[in-house]
DNA sequence: GTTTCGGTTCTTTTT
DNA sequence: GAACCGAAAC
């Protein structure tokens, strides 16, 4: 029996035992959110509602993992019944089920975005959109994203973007309709589809829908302020017959409305649901309260939200401090510098954290790093399973399980000597738009369509096709990726790439991670829904314990590290020029973000504010302060002079 | 006709 | 780095 009196504190007890029917829960930063969700879950299940009953939407993967992780220790295995993960992953788990009547076929493939980014530029070449002036492909699919998860018409927004260029709406929308049409003959939906179609199946089969509300008694959501048009329609969709639903968020901490996500969600929850209860979490146990009053004074600035005040329990430690710097070099010496000095004064490397604005903001950092040979770790820019060797590995993967996987088959055959898009493309034409390994005329339809060189290398890898064979509820992914790498992929590595050894090292984890599904397509399913192995498998991967931690603000949520350093505090870089070019609302999230990354820290707070940025081509621009630093009164920061010639 | 290679340019955030 | 483009090599 867990001592639920005990362990919690009054705001946390009073929103983990709140009784059936809908709760809000505005939980400030570092007030014990994910507690409060774990022990919601803990006493569900003391209440006997079956796990299998529980549905859990979070965020990203680790997340759920990491809350379903905290719920076994309190409760026990059983808690493995329940339904947790994404809204992706869910809309997925049920679309398989559930695809025909959507239109698709069960065994519908996932684009991941180089997928989708490649078929768009298809459409763009076959509609010969190809002039200069014509959209990125990039930029399309971005447009199509918004449209799909605000449920906007891409007109209307197409619209406003392109105002001011001589950009045809027509064409944009040929493209957006060449591509769905593209997806619908691949039998595959990309990210957004999976939502799209996830709501369309509730809003088009209410037996489908009732069979999910019957069976989901009580519906969880964490992080609410970030869920978009779609997902909160479809989790009020879920929860319609009994309408047990408690959301975890904080409407500061929205920082995701590029993406769809509209904290109005949150905000107008009470409306929706005139029963609710609200319950606040203001009691802050990370921070210091130094760090604490440049949060509340910083997020002041937005007047338009629900006003919380987190209260500190911690002691007064130091305050915040600003650090002035001449340029990003001189930010990464100091940086490593001060956080040499904080390792004299016992603070271990992995209890530091360097947050920054974009990826590119820290390589100059990475480099000085490197150079300096200090261990640290990035949630990089490129996912771990968006690297080119992981998809090439793939591939093979693809092409054995699902026939019509033109991208997959593709991409394999390029990587042989002397195929690239023309002979590709020219092989899956004669194939007749479909590759069955299962058949002996279409392995050798490929092999005859080879020059000697790639011939060669096909008919070594005819072998492992037979693994193939093994009925489909089996999966023998990680014998494949072996076998591949043996026969081939090994030495292509090594002619390829410069970091050969870490590439075949990443592989070698993939295979073990693929070893633990029970299907082929289990795995490639969630190859295409993951963005990191390191937050999946970090046991696996290289040893974390005393590295120094680079993450964007996006990936740091929901963490914290006892020292932060914040980077390029400049006007045009945190606040981002880009995205403040792109809505008048822009400036109100960046403000958001800068919260965000200011209560990542327990101790110690450094704000860096590089002078300088130097260009290319041996220019340099010199950057106006932070407004997020200008805006703070004078007396809650230390001041600092980073600048050392 | 295709592929490959070398030079150039740019870098927001993520499922 | 990686994506794009044009020119050389096959």
């Amino acid at each position: 029996m867990i001592d639920f009196e005990r362990e919690l504190n009054t705001e946390q007890l009073a929103a983990a035992t709140a009784p059936d029917g809908a709760s809000l829960v505005l939980a400030a930063a570092g007030t014990g959110k994910t507690r409060t969700l774990v022990y919601r879950v803990a006493w569900l299940v003391e209440r006997e509602v079956p796990t299998d009953r529980i549905l859990l939407l979070t965020f990203t993967n680790k997340a759920a993992r990491e809350m379903l992780d905290r719920a076994r220790t309190q409760v026990g295995a059983q808690v493995g019944g329940i339904w947790g993960g994404t809204f992706h992953h869910m809309a997925n788990r049920i679309l398989r089920r559930h695809a025909r009547s959507v239109g698709f076929p069960n065994d519908y493939t996932i684009l991941d975005r180089d997928d989708s980014l490649s078929l768009i530029k298809g459409c763009l070449k076959a509609l010969g959109l190809t002039q200069r002036e014509f959209p990125k492909p990039g930029l399309l699919m971005g447009l199509f994203s918004r449209a799909a998860n605000t449920k906007r018409p891409l007109a209307e927004l197409a619209q406003s973007h392109f105002a001011e260029t001589s950009v045809d709406l027509g064409d944009v929308l040929a493209v957006q309709e060449s591509y769905a049409r593209r997806k619908d003959a691949l039998g595959a939906m990309d990210f957004d589809d999976l939502l799209v179609n996830g709501l369309r199946l509730f809003d088009e089969q209410p037996r489908v829908l009732q069979q999910y509300q019957d069976r989901f008694l009580h519906v969880l959501v964490d992080e609410y302020q970030d869920t978009n048009a779609i997902q909160s329609q479809w989790v009020d969709g879920v929860c319609g017959r009994h309408g047990n639903i408690l959301v975890v968020g904080d409407d500061f901490q929205s920082i995701y409305s590029w993406r769809g996500a509209d904290y109005r969600n949150i905000m107008s929850f009470p409306e929706r649901y005139p029963q609710a209860r609200v319950f606040k979490l203001e009691t802050n146990y990370r921070s210091v309260p130094e760090i604490l009053e440049v949060a509340n004074a910083c997020i002041a600035h937005n007047p338009e939200q629900f006003q919380k005040t987190m209260r500190a329990t911690r002691e007064p430690y130091r305050k915040p401090v600003v650090v002035r710097l001449r340029d990003g070099a001189q930010q990464a010496r100091y940086l490593l510098e001060e956080v040499r000095r904080l390792q004299r004064e016992g603070y271990r490397m992995n209890e530091m954290a360097v947050l920054y604005r974009a990826h590119f903001h820290a390589m100059e950092l990475q480099s000085h790093l490197a150079r300096e040979r200090v261990p640290y770790l990035i949630t990089s820019g490129v996912r771990f399973f968006e690297q080119a060797h992981v998809k090439d590995v793939c591939s093979l993967l693809r092409i054995l399980h699902a026939p019509h996987d033109e991208l997959g088959f593709r991409r394999l055959l390029e990587l042989f000597p002397g195929v690239g898009q023309a002979t590709s493309s020219k092989v899956w034409r004669k194939l007749g738009a479909g590759f069955d390994v299962r058949q002996s005329g279409h392995v050798k339809l490929v092999a005859d369509a080879l020059r000697p060189a790639a011939r060669e290398i096909w008919e070594r890898l005819e072998p492992t096709f037979s693994y193939a064979l093994t009925p489909a509820e089996t999966n023998e992914g990680a014998s494949l990726i072996e076998a591949f790498v043996r026969d081939f992929y090994r030495q292509y590595a090594i002619d390829t790439f410069e970091n050969y050894p870490a590439r075949l090292e990443d592989i070698s984890e993939l295979a073990a991670f693929a070893g633990r599904f029970a299907t082929l397509q289990g795995f490639l399913s969630e190859v295409a829904l993951l963005t990191n192995l390191d937050a999946e498998v970090e046991n696996l991967a290289h040893d974390s314990d005393e590295a120094l931690r680079l993450s964007t603000i996006h990936q740091a949520k929901g963490l914290e590290w006892k020292v932060v350093f914040v980077l390029w505090l400049a006007e045009g870089m945190f606040p981002s020029g880009r995205a403040m070019e792109e809505s008048p609302a822009a400036a109100s999230e960046e403000r958001r973000l800068f919260y965000v990354a200011v209560t990542r820290a327990q101790d110690a707070l450094y704000l860096c504010v590089p002078e300088v940025r130097r260009l290319r081509e041996r220019g340099s621009m010199p950057c106006l302060t932070s407004r997020f630093i200008d805006e703070l009164p004078r007396e809650l920061v230390e001041r600092e002079q980073g600048l050392f010639v």
